[in-house]
DNA sequence: TATGAATGAGCATTCATTCAT
DNA sequence: AATGAATGAATGCTCATTCAT
């Protein structure tokens, strides 16, 4: 039954990789099948359609991020060692996985997605968002963060900020490691000027 | 000739609208041209093909932002008026365009759009990406913005932030005004406490 | 009205034109107004249908073979002198029209026809038939022709050969005249060795 | 493999029949796998296209007029045998075949069928007047016939000829074997009255 | 259990024809 | 009378799915 598992595990890999590299029309079952090392009948009976493939895929997808979220929430760190791991997603192997926001990713597929999928995606989005504040909200225990600014404002701040600099990297090319403290700074600290006395 | 853009224009919406609520592939010519109030053949006296019409209203969907940020970018004001504009985008009727940062959308279609039109979506991109870039250095030369921090990753900080920003904003029942003060506060001064002396 | 017909011969001959080079179906309602000079619509105002433009020009060619054959039976000249008129045929213009056996015209396009024009074409062809079988009969009162053969068995002859005798002169680069000569030659007298005593 | 063969030439039959029944552009897809009993989607696991369909058969028709041709030829018989093999072609259950002379066949459909097959068709024409010329000679060196009349010229009377008697056979209602003989005889010795002394 | 040959629903596209101007 | 923009019926082809082996 195990063995069944790692038969399944190997299409839905295959699927995915094609999915990411040509999208769920361009992509056969035949291709799939082929890429598994399976006959295109043997997918029918590890899953009942194209579609279950895809909506399975995509939820491992978005389990994956939020399991990397969830797990550093639980960490027994300080709020800036998890903000520190967040942002260092994209050096264990998970950086494709992080090239879209999970919200855009969602959203990109939205008519692809089975409904039903879509829902327990948004579920998944929303823990994340809600463990996001929790984090926040530690920085806020630890006398790190301000109190006065809703916890839900500055996790928009971290994520969009996080995001955009992930992609950043990728396509820079003189990429140094000081950039992340310099933008851990600017999320510490604003790009605003301080009037020194 | 002007009654002729007119009608290609009526059609093109009608392709935005299908495309947006129901994707490349679920979207018929037939859909598009009952929406568009004329005949599946006069689709075609207007478009090459279906690509066509999706790419056309990509490239139209991606130059509506750039224009937007470019007009913004050639006001006569300062480096802070600006920055609020970008932030009021969602407020001009613009919203549904915003709702999905450009690189995203780019993205989520790469396998659709046509391969020399994603050249082309890319170029906006990457101008508006240098349209910010010279905002943030307006505001270096104001002495707004600290000079030491490179100004594509201040642009980066922004550009993030606004999105997931406005993600938030949409969704949010209880939006106040306010909170656009407390996001541009973030972004100057950040989240942390500030010792006092 | 006779420049009605000035138009309407326009229209026929850029149809019959464009048929025989592309065929039917490669032929477009449009490209035989462009070339025509017309619009699209002004075609409908002559012609009933596409179907009814072929069928005219089929017609047309049919009829102006028939015509060339007809003329030739009726001149007051030896059979010799028609016979040899015959084969001139494509030394008059006519060469690209005769390139083709009617019947095999006529089979070449049974689907395309309206069944009642291949009905009226093949009434043509079973008169040219005849015709020939006449300069035939022509030639054996004149002495010239042996009376036991049949005279449509030899209609046949004289018919089959000089259409591959036209498709040889065709691709011919160094035919000479006295071909001409030898063709003759051979219908009168066939190919076997004569035996002299 | 051989059964995968032996479906492939059913569809081909039945496509076959239907062009030659009702031309290329009247005979769909779904007629084709209706008339082979097959599914529309099986033929295109078989051939890449309609037209693909329609080149193989139109070589299949042309080659089997060479190959019956070429087996001709290479009887160890008389050149007179050989003729008569010739005329015998439509009593061989060909008939339906060699109703129209190959020539005429590719260009009736030379419109239709790929133009890198019309090449090779052409090349399948001349390589049987190759043959057919190769029998003439063998005429010449037995004595049967006149040296001096080029090869080709006899060829395009007796292929002529041949072609137009068939025709006349297929709609002749009081046919007769002799009739066979008095179109050799035509092609022996002319239709001329000879002069006896 | 695994397979892949067979299937046919579904859709983009073409082009003869119409009709308002 | 002449036009050409608008139309939609008609059809080739794709590919997810089935099922006999």
């Amino acid at each position: 039954m195990d063995e069944k598992n790692i038969k399944r595990n190997e299409m839905l890999d295959s699927a995915r990789f094609l999915f990411k590299e040509n999208g769920f029309h361009k992509t056969k079952m035949e291709d799939i099948a082929l890429r598994a090392g399976v006959g295109k009948g043997t997918l029918y009976e590890y899953f009942r359609s194209k579609q279950e493939i895809f909506d399975e895929a995509c939820v491992e997808y978005v389990k994956s991020i939020h399991n990397y979220v969830k797990e550093i929430s639980e960490l027994d760190v300080s709020f800036k060692d998890k903000l520190v791991s967040l942002f260092k997603g994209n050096q264990n192997g998970l950086e494709e996985e992080f090239e879209k926001n999970p919200v855009d990713y969602i959203m990109s597929y939205k008519n692809i997605i089975s409904e039903k999928f879509v829902k327990t995606l948004f579920e998944y989005v929303s823990d994340m968002n809600k463990i996001i504040i929790n984090i926040v909200e530690q920085g806020k225990e630890e006398g790190i963060v301000i109190k006065e600014i809703p916890s839900d404002i500055i996790a928009c701040s971290i994520v969009g900020t996080m995001g955009e600099y992930f992609k950043l990297k990728m396509q820079k090319k003189d990429y140094a490691l000081k950039d992340d403290d310099i933008i851990f700074n600017l999320l510490y600290n604003g790009f605003s000027v301080k009037k020194e006395i």
